[in-house]
DNA sequence: AAACCGTAAGTAAACGTTTTCAACTAAGGC
DNA sequence: GCCTTAGTTGAAAACGTTTACTTACGGTTT
């Protein structure tokens, strides 16, 4: 100690090797054995209070924390999930991650992020490394309907717990949570059916998306229920983005018979559709309504306010973590299909078409 | 083999035991030792051909994966960085975020996001786990120019890699990778007096924060510089919020001298203000000009589009994580600050001042 | 008094790699 | 023919924990 000092004051900023404090010294300056330490650490087995405090008396003096790395090795738990998304910069997955990781933070965990831009291949390494890190679990929030990825996973890592958000997978059974697409197209769909609209167009995201294919559905269905027809050409699906909505918008706004109410796919394509109608001269919600999906940042901060379908993201964000680490401690998989409702969110980008003289 | 076979076929599905495969078994099966293996999966040290040869054959066959957790053990590397921020929703730093883990994955290194709502308490938790999980290097990119937390890991891991990305950290000598905010205030300030506007605004972030400080800074160099008056009560620091511009923006704009423009500490301000001149019913820019900063979504998807200073957001991302990874390499810090140069870009609310009436 | 039990603590194996060291071979120089 | 050396391999230690097993002790129960 006085040694130290000295060696201190002569050198002066001494190269810090610094050896990371164990288990060992713990042990040493507590004058017990390892496993004594580890199982007053753990509070595991009988250990008494004397040699508790002793225990814990060295553990703070030499500030002691204990290494995760060796924990894993031995216990092969991590406490980290992998998250797998398509783009962090989209708006959606900003709120569904932060939901996301704030629920893990919550229950210990941390999670490793991993931007596929929709890519399997890219998807594939990143499992890959996943997978050797020995995370605890992964969170899938793809688009993609026919992820190979995942059933070959599936099969590889039987056991590994992994959960579905905002999508399915075709031929897989896993956990899942989900917003009703098809309910939501349909209320969206509606909504601008009783404001009197009659010609409606669709702008959707990736055609193999469910989200995407679902929506179109729910559309549809409200079109037909109502006994209005389906125009195929004031259809389009392309990606669940601005410029999907800007070009799309364009091309259905530039027709004749040009609808005027657009549901958009989500709100990242009204807000293309925006600019679009704002190019051709049409006034939202007077000449145009528009509505989205998701309800994210985005609805607000456009002018005017969007009308879209709320998916209750942070709720499912939160959900999806818990089922994962209900997944991991009860060591078991339920597969289920946990659906959330959407809501109708009024703003002021959809009106009734009598304002259109 | 064979016994296994029928096993198979009379049980179906066969509880799925699946020992995980090791270099153990891939030594065992190539006929070789396990520090064989080792050197031909590294090739580092003598390894014959056909020694080389046996071994992938069995690699191959086995699916053998190593065990990054058992590699971090020995080798303590985890190919991992800790990415401290405030929030992933805030679309800056999204689109951060993402250049970051982009550049991470292209050098083999995963991140692990840690939304600290630049809560210092939050912040020490996340740093404790990452610290134990034996990350290799941190990044920061924490508004706070005082956090304490940076200079305890210093103190205590004085050989971890760590950078500090968009901030300054006061009497901490770090690598840094930076906007050069001044100039960025600087130039926002002059384009709206080159415009003619006399009376002009700021609204800032938090007071605490380098970004808003030095923007300030620069902001009052222009006008002095230009002769203008600065006047205290057209200056308000609140945070880097939509809400923010909104609420410190009805403020400034209800004062009977109300300024003719208005330089928003960040584009999520200038969206605020955007909100409040509507709603007093100023058009932008007829009757107020407004300039934003950095250039995120924000600035594009608002109507008018906003002009604002350009931060290149993706760039700095990159250019942290090279630095990190280079540390890491090099086994050496180089305390470096690097300055990125922002630059204008213009949309269309700003406007000369002779355009009002 | 023998058998049993609950409590307490230590020894050593285990987790899956990397790496040091030692051992051995074959070839080349003298 | 001996020494040196480069090439090739394996045994075993190490990384920092957890845990199965063992030992020990004092107190009950029979």
């Amino acid at each position: 100690m006085h040694i130290r000092k000295r060696f201190h004051k002569l050198f002066g900023e001494v190269k810090n090797v610094e050896k990371t404090v164990t288990i060992k010294d713990v042990a040493r300056k507590a004058n017990v054995s390892i496993s004594t330490v580890s199982r007053v650490l753990n509070n595991s087995g009988y250990t008494s209070a004397s040699v508790k405090e002793k225990v814990n008396k060295a553990v703070d003096e030499l500030k002691f924390q204990k290494n995760m790395v060796a924990t894993a090795m031995i216990k092969k738990q991590t406490s980290t999930f992998g998250l797998i998304i398509p783009d962090i910069k989209n708006i959606f997955y900003g709120e569904l991650t932060r939901a996301i990781e704030d629920k893990a933070h919550q229950h210990g965990f941390n999670v490793i992020l991993c931007n596929t831009d929709n890519n399997l291949e890219k998807e594939k390494e990143y499992l890959n490394f996943l997978l050797r890190k020995g995370i605890d679990g992964i969170i899938f929030s793809t688009p993609e309907i026919n992820d190979r990825n995942i059933r070959e996973v599936m099969k590889s890592r039987p056991d590994l717990p992994m959960v579905i958000l905002g999508s399915k997978v075709q031929n897989v059974r896993l956990d899942e949570v989900l917003v009703d697409n098809f309910d939501g197209g349909y209320t969206a769909t509606e909504h601008l059916i009783d404001l009197g609209h009659e010609r409606i167009g669709y702008i959707g995201g990736q055609q193999d998306s469910y989200a995407t294919l679902e929506r179109l559905k729910g559309f549809k269905a409200a079109l037909e229920e109502r006994g209005l027809p389906l125009d195929k050409k004031h259809i389009k699906l392309d990606e669940f983005k601005i410029h999907s909505g800007y070009e799309k918008g364009k091309e259905i706004l530039a027709k004749k018979d040009r609808p005027t109410a657009i549901f958009a796919g989500n709100d990242a394509i009204a807000v293309g559709v925006y600019k679009a109608a704002r190019e051709v001269g049409l006034k939202i919600p007077e000449d145009l309504s528009v509505i989205g999906f998701d309800d994210s940042q985005f609805a607000e901060i456009v002018d005017p306010g969007l009308t879209t379908i709320r998916t209750p993201i942070a709720e499912m964000g939160e959900k999806t973590v818990e089922l994962a680490v209900q997944i991991i401690k009860e060591n078991k998989n339920f597969k289920e299909s946990i659906m959330f409702p959407p809501t109708l969110v009024e703003r002021a980008s959809t009106a009734s078409i009598k304002k259109v003289h």
